[in-house]
RNA sequence: GCGGGAGUAGCUCAGCUGGUUAGAGCGCCAGGUUGUGGCCCUGGAGGCCGUGGGUUCAAGUCCCAUUUCUCGCCCCA
């Protein structure tokens, strides 16, 4: 085999398709339902977007970004993230100008040069939504409500809601200067990476799984505790409206995400189903991004979701999505003087809007009818030289069996009685 | 980037301790009616045994490398 798909990217085949198109229909559904746009953004933007927003020292900015240099030498790197090209397509055409609150979704290819793995992939696809403009918490809810719902419309159930804030500008530097206190008398115990991260990132030194780390991060006093009242009243605020949707969630103050620009809320879905990488939709809130970016001070949240993971979930569940749209006729021919005028009445029952396939292979009558049966046919129509001569076509019912001599002008007509 | 497992027909897999023309089930094609599907029967097509080296009289089988998939770490959706 000369060429396969580059290593941690997939076809998806016609026999795949459906269960995507089937959730992405859904998404799209819901996200009408909720208020929300499509907004599509480029495959690829300059570097420098993702490197500033994600942050530098994060895994995604520094290693796992597909960049390569344009002819006219500019650095450029494909979507590695959702949100960031949403915050530039909205500071970009100032879309704050049109209304105060602005509500996008998309669906997406992400691309990060990653070690393959189930429910990992160097080209993923999300589905996302972003919701610019408020900072109510009840914004919060309402993006966490969007995604509870989008997994119970899918049927997919058994997800924790787990949820954090990870603060502001004004409460997190303290936290972090507390938990450098904290750990500094075992600085020298940690694992290398989180020694790294104790000066670049010090929360996730909270969620690394190294026995030995854990052991000194356990009685670290919570993020929760360190809020400001701003932080902490928006927490409370948000906790109180989830309650009353009646979403259950999991408070969790070790809960952390990787990606520089969160501000407040963070949150993500995790399913069993998925093994290693439980995750399914994590998002949050980023009120600063837009103002770094060069929009005015606009708050904002949102979340990712896994395609690829949220169908491993659906499959480990047995969630089959209704597919399969058969001909509902087939135009059977017996010889050469029959052909045309089968093709002919092939093409006026797809003008009709039916459905309708035919054999182009010339297979016996047993073959076509074999063919007919497996693409699960409601109706087949033989012409032989017989009915040619004599005007008319056979209908068959594939399932009564029944049969009937039909004048050839009146054919599609009668099939499209008898399918109604 | 690090560690474990795997790669044989379109699909799911079998090939024991190295030994003739590499097998099964499903699927596909054809026949069993002269112009009629599902079930059944018969026959057929289809494999550089992931790729490249090595050991050997002899390699699908043993060794090395490589690549892809897979599981875990890391991280994330």
């Amino acid at each position: 085999m000369r060429y396969s798909a580059p290593r941690g990217t997939q076809d998806i085949l016609p026999r795949e398709s459906p269960r995507w198109q089937y959730v992405e229909g859904k998404f799209r559904d819901i996200c009408r339902l909720f208020g929300y746009n499509e907004l599509r953004t480029p495959t690829f933007e300059e570097t420098d977007l993702f490197t500033r927003s994600v942050g530098e020292h994060t895994d995604i900015v520094s290693k796992e970004m597909y960049t390569f240099q344009d002819r006219g030498e500019r650095s450029m790197t494909l979507r590695a993230e959702g949100t960031a090209p949403i915050v530039r397509a909205y500071v970009q055409h100032k879309l704050h100008g049109e209304q105060p609150v602005n509500k996008f979704y998309y669906i997406t290819g992400v691309f990060r040069y990653e070690r393959p793995q189930a429910g990992r992939y160097r080209e993923h696809h999300q589905v996302g939504i972003e919701a610019f403009g408020s900072q109510d918490p009840a914004m919060d809810a309402e993006v966490i409500a969007l995604g509870s719902q989008f997994l119970a419309t899918l049927g997919v159930g058994g997800c924790e809601l787990k949820i954090n804030s990870v603060g502001c500008p004004e409460c997190a530097p303290q936290y972090k200067d507390a938990l450098r206190q904290d750990v500094k008398p075992y600085l020298n115990e940690l694992c290398e990476t989180c020694q790294v991260r104790y000066d670049t990132n010090p929360l996730r030194m909270l969620d690394c799984k190294a026995p030995g780390c854990k052991e000194f991060t356990v009685n670290i006093p919570s993020i929760v505790d360190h809020l400001c009242q701003d932080c902490g009243d928006h927490l409370k605020a948000v906790l109180r409206y989830l309650d009353d949707l009646g979403i259950s969630y999991i408070l969790d103050p070790r809960l952390v995400r990787g990606l520089d620009y969160y501000t407040k809320t963070a949150f993500e879905f995790q399913s069993a189903d998925l093994g290693a990488q439980s995750t399914v939709i994590g998002g949050g809130r980023y009120d600063g991004l837009v103002t770094q970016m060069g929009g005015p001070p606009t708050p904002a949240v949102g979340f990712g979701c896994g395609i690829e993971r949220m169908l491993l979930i659906m499959e480990a569940q047995g969630i089959e999505p209704p597919i399969n749209v058969h001909p509902s006729v087939f135009v059977i021919t017996l010889g050469e003087a029959t052909r045309e005028l089968g093709i002919k009445l092939l093409a006026d029952l797809r003008k009709a809007g039916i459905a309708a396939e035919t054999d182009y292979s010339g297979k016996s009558m047993k073959s076509q009818m074999k063919a007919a049966d497996r693409e699960q046919a409601k109706f087949v129509v033989i012409i032989g030289e017989d009915e040619l001569n004599q005007g008319l076509v056979k209908v068959r019912n594939m399932g009564t069996k029944e049969e009937n001599d039909v004048p050839i002008c009146e054919a599609v007509e009668k099939i499209a009685e008898a399918l109604s």
